[in-house]
DNA sequence: CGAGCCCTTGATGCATTTCAACGAATGTGG
DNA sequence: CCACATTCGTTGAAATGCATCAAGGGCTCG
């Protein structure tokens, strides 16, 4: 756990990232990067570890600088629900609950920006433009959950994983067509609700489709992405 | 449509229920209703009519004074998504996109407040903790449409109406364990994500369980809600 | 009183889950 | 360094839940 160095190419742009490209031109952008260097901290997760707990107060917020977190829930009888995957810039933990309702957890050996939420709340208070910024950023979730429940109630398995897997290119490969999954076929599964047997089932499909190719488990090709949008809308 | 009378109770209410309970302790508040009164309206729609739809400018947002409202998108396909059923206190159309993502259709005859976005805003910005409160409010619909999302992707069909008709009664019946949907099946189905048979097959389902009663098709009786969240758990 | 809409129910087929087996990759202790 | 256990992914076969196709009943409204 380190003090937090604002300069650094990485923080600057996971915190662009949340609070909008032009956070750097907003009026009381410069006090609030000085607040954040003297009291938010740089943090180390190794892989399978916890950044937090469903259960733990929750006294901070956190922006994910690099690697991989899913974030988790557990039902009364013990099912797991995977609600998210976060990648650098990502932010997780703001809710105005006193403790998380859900589990953050590093899939791989991961960075995260650690944030008092008391300083988070302050400088919105004191710098409206940065807030909206932020408010701004909490809508694009929603849209983007909405999305995520037309998909998961609307879509066969096959459907429901190739926009999964293109969510992934944009996220992960920038689009490149290319990526490396973090993350393996259960919680892929828990995410998309469905069984393990049929997320690797639907693998197959796309593959024998030529939607995508499967270099090895966990690196995936993409070709054609429009093909695969096509396929989507079936 | 008529200049807004901000005494009335019914008003008072549901802006209480967007803005927080405590809004009318708020620095602020008086002046933030001073100007709602001036330029915000009452609006009456009538049953099936459209609040707005996907795609028309997004220059205003709206408050639920009385009746039912569904929001719906239609997939490019055509396929109809319903992401929600809004009633009194819910608000409707905050997005920092320049149009609405989706329609917005009354089921019933329906009251609403329309605000203008700018106004809005410009409370935001004058007002902190005004906007605080309505962030804590969009956290909470996040909470509930993952939730909704869990629901969708892990639950069986009469299990999903289950949580469904719990929801209803909490939101349309006060947790009295009666109340009257306003909405029909395949709306019901839109919603859940199944075909409107499997809906209605549902229904005769939990009624044969004994876990609901159905006095009209519209007119729901929920007796034990405990067993009912037993069985959503199981 | 008939037309149209909504809801329900039955029959059939298909998609997904579940149960089960197996191969590949990785790590462990002899 | 090799047998062995363990984890993860894939695939097959059987069972199940849901969608689809189809028919009929109840209600409202002209």
């Amino acid at each position: 756990m380190t003090a937090l160095d604002t300069s650094k190419v990485s923080i600057k742009t996971s915190l662009a990232a949340c609070f909008g490209r032009n956070l750097y031109e907003q009026p009381g952008a410069h006090e609030f990067l000085q607040e954040l260097s003297q009291s938010a901290q740089e943090v180390n997760i190794q892989q399978g570890g916890y950044i937090f707990k469903e259960g733990d107060p929750s006294d901070y917020v956190f922006i994910a600088i690099s690697g991989a977190i899913m974030l988790e829930r557990s039902s009364p009888k013990g099912a797991r629900h995977v609600f998210a995957f976060l990648f650098t810039g990502n932010l997780l933990g703001l809710s105005e609950f006193t403790v998380y309702s859900f589990s953050a957890v590093a899939l791989t050996g991961a960075t995260v920006v650690k944030i008092n939420k008391r300083l988070i709340q302050n400088i919105f208070e004191r710098h409206p433009k940065i807030a909206k910024s932020f408010h701004d950023f909490t809508t694009h979730v929603l849209h983007y959950v909405l999305d995520q429940m037309y998909i998961l109630g609307q879509k066969t398995a096959p459907q429901r994983l190739a926009h999964f897997l293109l969510d992934m290119d944009t996220r992960l490969g920038r689009s490149s067509g290319q990526f490396y999954l973090p993350m393996n076929r259960i919680d892929i599964a828990d995410y998309l609700g469905m069984s393990l047997e049929t997320t690797s089932r639907s693998f197959s499909n796309l593959k024998k489709r030529k939607l995508i190719e499967i270099e090895s488990s966990h690196k995936i090709i993409i070709n054609d992405r429009a093909a695969i949008l096509e396929f989507i809308d079936e």
